[in-house]
DNA sequence: TATAGCGGCTAAAACGTTTCATCTAGCCGA
DNA sequence: TCGGCTAGATGAAACGTTTTAGCCGCTATA
């Protein structure tokens, strides 16, 4: 059964084209007789609005893209929502593109998007550099809001989290406990988090003064086995060289240094106490609940929406935003040991 | 800049608009020089295809959509991956929608995408029951295949795994084990995943007859939380009724019970051996690597989307199917650990 | 030499909306 | 009685494609 147009509902009603689209965009304007008798044949002939028709006349779509690194990634997941809140609040409806951190990928799915004219793209690229992709999509009038990525370029908003401070605050925290020898795993540092929380630590030290050492263990990865083999690591040292806590860069390396330990048969936090970056699912539920800073992750998304929506409804007038969130530490079991200064 | 049209290429290349089409879309259909001054045409004038003009003309759009309960969800993110790949080597593209677990939100994403026109939708829905939008999409000829609900409706596709078979597999390596005493953790038994898997294992233990025995622990939920409680109340038992073997309606409570008991002194698996469900990334992670029982989930998504994508081609001659997949069992140092039969 | 066939192209119709300039009928005030 | 006004409804144009029927000029065939 071809789905009814809405000339066919017209003439079931007995009246125009015209009337109907009012009943349908400003059923304020049309009698409430007339009115009931179109949405009586809409019901009856199940008449459901042809969305192409009305963007092609609309010019535009009502629809908003983000297009993520990687859809399992939890970080995504819950910028996704964030966002989707935003988005669907305002009628529009949020569809999730994943780039898989192929540019390939990404090239693709922007140019269906610019095909489907869409309202706007949040993003965050797969590459750092120039981006002529998006760019383009400026130039087209598509809004474009950088997601945890490059903030202050010119021509577009952008959301991000302070990595940077995030180290500090871990950092701090560690100092304040009483720790001297501090260690910060992660790595490879060519990724911008990886250093950003690197430097905030080193910059926390660097201002308390004092005697404190920070020793740097760099990984390939941000997994679960690359912290055991870091811990593996820490172990060889002797026990009066081996740092007091360990500062990482996610929560994953934090968890497979809390095992490695545990297993060795050092205690948390007596023995080693540990701070993870992303507070994931897990940090609260490991062994020894896992202290960590977490980020704003949803907020991120739903300022990024708002933005975006912002820019989309005027932008004459509308000014490019660059935000930039604060992580907040999160203090459980594996750091919540003051260290009895013995030196 | 508004958007050049297929009439303006058409100008500037001092052809008809007709032919301009063909270069898009038949390209083999027209001579190479005008091909090519076609195509200098779009280049210099930055043409891009509107999409919703195309899609008005062929009556449908080439995106396909999936509701998920959960974008947040491992299990649904690697469906949405497998169906990405499928969706998108037949050049269309597949939107991801979140309905929540609210059928509220599930039923606005419908309407949505149903003036949209999609090609087809993946969904796993919301209510178990009678479901109406979906009836309703079908009647538009928009074909709808379920994600791991309610196999066997006539009028759709569906992909599911077995979850009783899942059940099984884990029993039946236990029992290959040697263990007698064996407990079931999850809840609640609403959940129809967790009751097939206990249904799975009671029927393992039934059909090996022996003196083997089944306790059934209902928890709450299936978190972290409630595997830890769970635990603690298996040991409150004397020592020689405490099961030697617990298999967990997923790999969470798995966790929480490996935990809990690593925690009171018990070895894991001398003394008391785990399997979980799900194979989670953590589950290979955990202090002691978990057993669990995997489920195909992208192939799920993989097998969905093809099974969309025929229907979508041929309405007519369309076979509705119902494919159920195995799972697997993955065995982990959780459960590898033959018990003496002693007794 | 007439004709059929064909490659290459054109012109026009159609898809289903929204919007805008008009039209009509009814009412009020002059 | 007439002109002006308004609420309510109309009809046509426009959005940018794809598709289809048909045209033109050429070559191969009878």
């Amino acid at each position: 059964m071809a789905t009814a147009n809405i000339k066919e509902v017209a003439r079931h009603a007995g009246v125009s084209l015209g009337t109907v689209s009012n009943v349908l965009n400003r059923p304020d304007m049309v009698a409430p007789a007339t009115r009931q008798r179109v949405l009586d044949a809409i019901t009856t002939l199940g008449y459901v609005r042809n969305d192409s028709a009305r963007q092609l006349r609309a010019g535009h779509s009502r629809t908003v893209a983000i297009v993520v690194l990687d859809v399992a990634n939890p970080f995504f997941t819950d910028v996704v929502r964030g966002a989707e809140q935003v988005i669907e609040e305002a009628g529009a409806m949020l569809v999730v593109c994943n780039s898989g951190e192929d540019s390939a990928r990404e090239r693709r799915h922007l140019e269906l998007l610019e095909e489907q004219r869409v309202r706007g793209v949040l993003i965050t690229p797969v590459d750092h550099g120039p981006q002529p992709n998006l760019d383009k999509l400026i130039d087209r009038g598509i809004p474009v809001v950088l997601v945890d990525r490059g903030t202050g370029r010119v021509n577009r908003c952008s959301v991000a989290v302070d990595d940077v401070l995030g180290g500090r605050l871990a950092m701090d925290h560690l100092l304040d406990q009483g720790h001297h020898r501090i260690a910060y795993l992660g790595g490879p540092l060519s990724i911008a988090q990886v250093a950003d929380r690197h430097a905030g630590a080193a910059a926390a030290l660097e201002e308390r003064g004092g005697d404190a050492e920070l020793r740097v263990a760099v990984t390939t990865s941000l997994t679960v086995a690359a912290g055991r083999r870091a811990a593996e690591e820490l172990l060889t040292l002797p026990a009066r060289q081996r740092p007091t806590a360990v500062f990482c860069a996610n929560d994953l390396i934090a968890l497979g240094v809390l095992q490695e330990l545990t297993a060795r048969g050092l205690r948390v936090p007596a023995d080693v106490a540990i701070v993870g970056y992303d507070d994931i699912e897990f940090a609260d539920a490991a062994a020894v609940p896992l202290s960590s800073v977490r980020q704003p992750r949803d907020q991120l998304g739903r300022t990024a929406a708002q933005m975006l929506l912002e820019e989309a409804e005027s932008r004459d007038t509308h000014r490019h935003r660059h935000v930039v969130f604060q992580p907040e530490l999160v203090v459980r079991r594996s750091s919540d040991q003051p260290r009895r200064t013995r030196r």
